[in-house]
DNA sequence: CCAGGCTCTGGGAACATTCCCAGGCTCTTG
DNA sequence: CAAGAGCCTGGGAATGTTCCCAGAGCCTGG
């Protein structure tokens, strides 16, 4: 309609011919309704000039606001894209905008924009993915964390345990435990684990996870091989447990992702998959699930997870943990029983 | 530090014995400087008191704000999160904070959304992916999109042309045209074209482009098959495909994940991927490079597209097309020349 | 018929910041 | 030595809302 036009409250209320006061009572607070010919024309006003209320101003004034930020370290991983979307799909259901950021794994990058979040007077914050464990880092983002928490927010944790906020906890360990189990089940007996970077709490958890579970065989890992937490590392290391001219049956790789880059890197060296080599992931991505030979793996409930993050970030209270409970997939690429 | 205490601007330069004018110039705009003596005591101040600035009250003061948004279909969708990731890093780069929202695909919520980031007086914002063509919700949206313009804000909108606004056009023709050449040149010649929904531009022009790729060589497809724009519509369309007994040597999808839908229904069948079928589709999604056998697809420059959208979006000025093309990519799922 | 109470509307302070403008100080120059 | 120029700082208006409080009008009950 009108370019450049701010129209505001003012405006509104003039051209309606009432006070500010009731215009507001009218379209935005609920505090007590005006008279119905009143509200009409109120809203007419509004309408004919193409009236947005100022969200900044109501923000101000009310001191609060309805933005709630995620904090995620790379949006194309797919596993992020699933809680993200958990957590979004929540915040909709209750009328609340989502500010989002990719941190690039970078934790600089990461506490800025916690505090960008601190300074937008945000109503609450999840953060999803695990921590490295790195003292320094880990002591400036608890800071902020701290800092964050005072300023009256609402904060979540996915995957990282530690920090005095609600923390949703997949289980890793006793998820991998069970992977474990089942592929001895299976028959396999000699494997490879594909770990992910050893200051990545998530990684270690599976690792050890699978590794325990391996124990009440008996068993053990022929060998570990750790590597980035991507699909390339999950190539290279796949490809430095092939050349290690190491006996294997089974390779375990602690994310999907991971497992994919190992399929991969064995075709390549055309060791067919399962019958020389069987592999399995972690985390059941939804889009990883039409690869073949289909993965076998662990499902994690990743939307239901960020979904519960965020109705603890908003509901505040107590530091609270929550475990989601993991569950096997068997697929194509282990031996079929 | 200190629970739930609001330290404001004044209480800054109460401690450090200035004004709040001068406090301000300190700490955020860039008016002129104080003397050093000065500024030293207002950091200090606002250091020991744990400061924050009041981002909404900055906006309302400044009457504009460091915010984008980016509204997308759905966030789990890699092709959506590629371009996602490309805006984000864009907006890192330059400072903005990033507001993102799923749509699911909801006209309304799409509306919605657009209105919220106007009331936020977002500085700009980025509409990804192809706009049903519903002539009665297209209008609500041309309506809502002129609305959000009038108010001063940026706006660019990927893959959907014909809005008074920036627009990042994929060459989607073209590229399935090549593809079409491509395919022909492999020696394929019974063509069972994957489309997607009618009312979707996108998916409409690759099946338009193919086809006309074909026309170049006489040909044209078999069969075209509509469905979904998703791994499940491509898996039913391709079964319909299949139970329909047309006689054929490839299948194209209009995307890759309907691709990948599709093979997985082949395999299901039996069907043996070149050798029975050739199978190919669109987009070259990072996330899909390492299913087997590797797709033949057409790469399109996501996170270019995305990093473009942001600039566009923030620079302004009179409305724009840009197109970006596409290159094929030939893998393991077409028959080798 | 009058007073009291209740409901509804309007005035205006408060929210935290920016930015214009004026005033005071110092330094320079005639 | 005095006057003028220029720079730095502070005061205060303005930004667009919300919400408290007071005042006005109407209805009801004594």
């Amino acid at each position: 309609m009108n370019l450049r036009a701010p129209v505001t409250l003012l405006d509104v209320a003039q051209r309606a011919g009432v006070s500010v006061a009731t215009a507001s009572r009218v379209l935005n607070g609920g505090d007590r309704v005006p008279r119905p010919e009143l509200q009409e024309r109120v809203r007419d006003a509004a309408a004919a000039l193409g009236y947005t209320p100022n969200a900044q101003a109501q923000a101000l004034a009310k001191s609060s606001t309805n933005v709630v930020g995620i904090l995620v370290h790379d949006i194309e991983d797919p596993y992020f894209a699933a809680i993200a979307n958990g957590v979004m799909r929540a915040a909709d259901e209750r009328g609340l905008l989502v500010m989002m950021a990719s941190t690039f794994r970078d934790a600089d990058r990461e506490i800025a924009y916690l505090s960008s979040l601190r300074a937008q007077r945000a109503r609450a914050a999840v953060m999803i993915g695990s921590r490295r464990t790195d003292a320094e880092g880990l002591a400036r983002t608890a800071t902020e964390i701290e800092a964050f928490l005072n300023s009256g927010a609402g904060l979540a944790l996915v995957s990282q345990s530690g920090m005095p906020a609600h923390t949703i906890e997949p289980a890793n360990r006793a998820g991998a435990a069970e992977l474990a189990r089942r592929l001895v089940g299976l028959g396999l007996r000699k494997f490879g684990v594909l770990a992910g970077p050893e200051a990545l709490a998530t990684a270690r958890d599976r690792r050890d996870g699978f590794i325990d579970g391996l124990a009440e065989s008996g068993l053990e890992p022929v060998a570990v091989q750790a590597g980035e937490f991507t699909r390339d590392g999950g190539h290279a290391a796949a490809l430095e447990l092939l050349d290690s001219q190491a006996d294997l049956d089974c390779l375990f790789a602690v994310n999907d992702v991971m497992a994919v880059g190992a399929m991969s890197a064995l075709r390549g060296r055309g060791v067919d998959v399962p019958g020389e080599l069987a592999v399995a992931g972690f985390d059941d991505i939804a889009t990883l699930r039409d690869v073949w030979p289909g993965l076998t793996t662990v499902r994690l409930p990743l939307e239901q997870m960020g979904r519960r993050a965020l109705e603890l970030a908003i509901e505040g209270g107590d530091p609270e943990t929550e475990t989601f409970k993991a569950e096997v997939v068997l697929r194509e690429s282990t031996p079929q029983r």
